[in-house]
DNA sequence: GGGGGGACGTA
DNA sequence: CGTACGTCCCCCCA
């Protein structure tokens, strides 16, 4: 908690990524109905929000040239010419670029007489001073010359969607020349772009070399006549141009800039300049992806009035105390509304706003605030005896990470909250809330000097923006607190998923350690696979095709090689790899074979490769847990998602051993339910076989296959085994006697035998999903052990296909929901413990019934031991919870 | 660039 | 005609 992240800082050159972005998407699918082009923009604005998401900086700031004339042109009239001269559709676009980042309240900077490259370099230069990590995002290669162990250069690759990171490794590794030697091997090469010629027959390699060789290039200069050939003569003939180039190519890092690196703090966004501007480019869903990126957006195009509130609000000085204004709010829950980015590892905080009774708004803006109020604030934000109503936690926390370590005493949340209450709605954001359950909206009434540029009216709508979101948050805790009382489910937000809230915003701020080594190691052997099973396919058939292509592929098995057609699918036949599997058992086409294996090998490597792009400077990846997301009550991950990862096939495999033990641990852990909700469901049917076979604690198929089967146990075959364990996971899903037979390749008319035979064993498991059933058509909903509901309005539809598939969801919700619920209260244990013991050992992922635990050296037995007795004895069932627990230096060893 | 569809990884 | 997810690619449209 005490581990602050150093800021980071993007710098981008503003002309020459507008420029790449002109030309990467079509001018013409990019026009205003006024006849504005605005594709540089788009494709700009667009690179912007990826940055921002991706690497989360703290500052960023955008370098613009002043014009064509500069120092570089006064010692050198020809640098840059030759040139086409500049389209006119991109002329237009600079001044509405930087109306977008004005609105953005990112700053941007010209020079005369200097390049925004030497904007760069200066900024670059003056942040390491400051200790920050910095990225430099520019299409020009002279930017390479700033790489260093701080300063990470992006050059887009093809567009502006792809930028590749140069570190100095990278910039080795393609030019053979560490970063700050890039300048000499480009003043030797020459840069045709900048109308700069090199020394003829040298190109990167020789310059490389040499460079290698001499040590430096004013060594190469001096040691020209040791070289050899005509590239020695030709060099020997070039030596002042090389050396004016290479003074022209040196970036300067002591411009005199208006604007400081510490000035380019990310600042909150003035919404109504925002929504103007893209009003004028006509950017509908950039304009919404942009809003997503703050806390909670507001809603556009409502017929839901703004309320018409009187709101106190007061923004805290040295005059405003927040220590005043805390005394005044009293003993209730004070509301806490948090502007900034809330992703795990790179949150940051803008402004905070508290709202208490009587629509007393107070706003902190956290940049501007006093010594006392910053203490005063941290201090009250940290404090789990200061009750606090919020919306959405987990980003909360992050979000306020740096500033107070997270936050505490949180009583309620109105996001949290409205999931339980409705568990499949879409959203929860609270501008959805507000309309649902408060019938407002949460946009700031319009002012009169909408439109002008005056900056107190923007604070003003600011301030009434973030006040309306503060008291909407105290005025929805009290419906749901309502709502979920009356129903008996406050415990299950108050004594569940708040305090799951905690530990899983520290499990994502930790993150997982990743060797990335072997990642890469993965990739190109993924990669080289893939190659080879291309080419495999596309000799069987004689031609190249996308093989990714489900379209084309459908032409060459059905058309061209004439193969009986699979099943159908909206847009024509499967070519899935149950059916491809199929069609070459009866084909023998050596095409499905090379296909199938590249289908498998494709995909790991794109796992692979999404999984490197997901790695921190930490290297770490940090994943993010959705707690409202799954209508059953499941956590999912996304961003990456670290939940899917393979562990099937040997190959996936792999995979799990770049998940490593992180520096100052000792090993990893693996803890994971047996068979939960095979014991799930032996606990609610209250079958006495069931329940008797997890008692005796012998295999559950084997046992299970002697009664079904009618033999002793030690006489079930491998085939009775297979069958009845398949027939007892499909229980859990609802499964039919159609299903069944596919899985296990039977006729329908045996899968329903085995059906009867199985229910007729265990007569208790048929007749409590009936139950379930009927119950849930009866409530209109389903419930979790711990009473966690599921709305089923489809289980009386007249339509047979809603109704059947609202059915076996209701066999499936109380299972796998409680199989949520027991491994949430496990977490919530589990972690509770390791802190009263003062371990260092800690959580970090969850998999729906497994646990990775990251332990520290000296802890393993005792955190094991912890970890059967909080996870077996997480919930009272009538047939015990049994765990199995495994370690290793990855997350492959680990696993057992 | 966005959205639908298909495919596929996990529990 | 087996539940719950997230993410990738292709393709089509704008």
């Amino acid at each position: 908690m005490n581990e602050f992240a150093r800021p980071r800082l993007l710098i981008i050159d503003g002309h020459s990524m507008a420029f790449r972005a002109f030309f990467a998407l079509p001018a013409d699918k990019f026009v205003t109905s006024g006849g504005a082009h605005t594709n540089a923009v788009h494709g700009f604005i667009n690179m912007l929000v990826s940055l921002i998401t991706q690497e989360k900086p703290t500052h960023i700031g955008v370098a613009f040239d002043a014009g064509s004339h500069t120092f570089r042109t006064d010692e050198y009239p020809e640098y840059k010419g030759g040139r086409d001269a500049t389209p006119e559709e991109f002329k237009g676009q600079v001044p509405l670029l930087k109306d977008v980042l004005a609105s953005m309240n990112i700053k941007f900077l010209d020079k005369d007489m200097f390049e925004a490259d030497d904007i760069l370099a200066t900024w670059a230069a003056e942040a390491t001073a400051n200790d920050m990590e910095v990225l430099v995002c520019s299409g020009d290669r002279d930017a390479f010359q700033l790489v260093n162990e701080h300063v990470t250069v992006l050059y887009p690759v093809k567009g502006v969607s792809e930028l590749k990171r140069y570190t100095p490794e990278a910039v080795e590794e393609k030019y053979g020349v560490r970063p700050e030697n890039y300048p000499d091997l480009a003043a030797l090469t020459g840069e045709t772009a900048d109308n700069i010629p090199g020394v003829p027959g040298v190109g990167p390699k020789t310059a490389a070399k040499w460079i290698t060789q001499f040590g430096s290039l004013e060594a190469i200069l001096d040691g020209a006549d040791t070289i050899k050939g005509k590239v020695g003569d030709n060099l020997r003939a070039h030596l002042d141009q090389v050396r004016r180039n290479r003074q022209i190519n040196r970036l300067l890092t002591d411009v005199d800039l208006a604007i400081g690196v510490l000035d380019l703090g990310m600042a909150p966004w003035d919404r109504e300049a925002m929504n103007e501007i893209f009003d004028v480019l006509e950017f509908r869903t950039l304009r919404e992806r942009l809003f997503k990126l703050m806390p909670a957006g507001e809603v556009e195009g409502s017929a839901v009035q703004t309320p018409d509130i009187e709101l106190d609000v007061t923004i805290f000085d040295s005059e405003h105390t927040v220590l005043d204004w805390l005394d005044a709010a009293g003993p209730d829950p004070v509301s806490v509304v948090v502007e900034g980015t809330q992703t795990p590892y790179g949150g940051s905080a803008w402004t905070v706003a508290l709202g208490s009774t009587g629509d007393r708004v107070g706003v902190a803006r956290l940049d501007e605030l006093s010594d006392a109020n910053t203490v005063a604030l941290r201090d009250w934000l940290a404090n789990q005896q200061a009750p606090k109503v919020v919306h959405n936690v987990k980003g909360v926390w992050h979000a306020l990470n740096r500033f107070s370590g997270g936050i505490r005493g949180v009583r309620f949340d109105v996001e949290l909250g409205a999931y339980l209450a409705h568990p499949d709605q879409r959203t929860y954001g609270l501008d959805v809330l507000a309309e649902r359950y408060l019938f407002t909206s949460l946009a700031p009434t319009e002012t009169s000097g909408q439109g002008e540029f005056d900056l107190g009216l923007e604070d003003d709508s600011q301030n009434q923006r973030l006040a309306l979101q503060a008291s909407a948050v105290l005025k929805l805790e009290a419906l749901l607190r309502t709502e979920l009382r009356e129903r008996n489910s406050l415990s299950l937000i108050e004594d569940l998923e708040l305090p799951l809230a905690d530990v899983l915003a520290s499990m994502e701020h930790d993150g997982v350690a990743i060797d990335t080594q072997h990642l890469r190691g993965l990739e190109g052997f993924f990669a080289q696979e893939a190659e080879t099973a291309a080419n495999e396919a596309y000799e069987a058939i004689g031609r190249k095709v996308n093989l990714g292509s489900p379209k084309q592929l459908q032409e060459v098995l059905f058309d061209q090689l004439d193969m009986p057609k699979t099943r159908k699918t909206k847009t024509g036949y499967t070519t899935d790899a149950a059916a491809l599997s199929d069609l070459f058992e009866k084909t023998q086409h050596p095409f499905l074979k090379h296909l199938l294996s590249y289908r498998d090998v494709t995909k790991l490597k794109q796992t692979v490769e999404t999984l490197l792009k997901s790695v921190t400077p930490d290297d770490r990846i940090h994943t993010t847990f959705q707690q409202t997301v799954a209508a059953t009550g499941r956590l999912s991950s996304t961003d990456p998602n670290l939940q899917n990862i393979p562990v099937r096939s040997e190959m996936g495999r792999r995979i799990r051993e770049a998940f490593i033990v992180g520096e100052g641990y000792e090993t990893l852990i693996t803890a994971d339910y047996s068979q939960i909700e095979m014991r799930i469901m032996a606990h609610l049917s209250g079958d006495d076989s069931l329940i008797a076979a997890f008692k005796a604690g012998e295999d559950l198929h084997n046992y299970v296959g002697s009664r079904v089967f009618n033999v002793s146990t030690d006489e079930v075959t491998p085939e009775m085994r297979s069958k009845v364990k398949a027939m007892s996971y499909g229980l859990a899903y609802g499964l039919t006697d159609f299903g069944l037979s596919k899985q296990l390749k039977v006729s329908v008319s045996e899968a329903r035998t085995l059906m009867e035979d199985y229910f007729e064993r265990f007569g208790g498991v048929s007749r409590y999903l009936h139950e379930v059933v009927e119950q849930a058509r009866v409530d209109g909903y389903t419930e979790t052990i711990l009473g966690r509901r599921r709305y089923l309005p489809d289980l009386t539809s007249d339509n047979r296909q809603r109704r059947e598939n609202a059915e076996r969801v209701a066999l499936n919700a109380p299972i796998q929901g409680s199989a949520a619920d027991i491994i949430k209260i496990a977490m919530i244990r589990v972690d509770k413990r390791l802190r009263e013991e003062n371990l260092e050992s800690r959580l970090l992922l969850q998999i729906h019934d497994e646990l990775l635990i990251e332990a520290a050296s000296g802890e393993i037995e005792e955190v094991e031991a912890i970890l059967r007795e909080e996870m077996s004895g997480a919930m009272e069932l009538s047939v015990p919870l049994s765990v199995s627990v495994g370690r290793g230096r990855n997350w492959h060893e680990a696993g057992h």
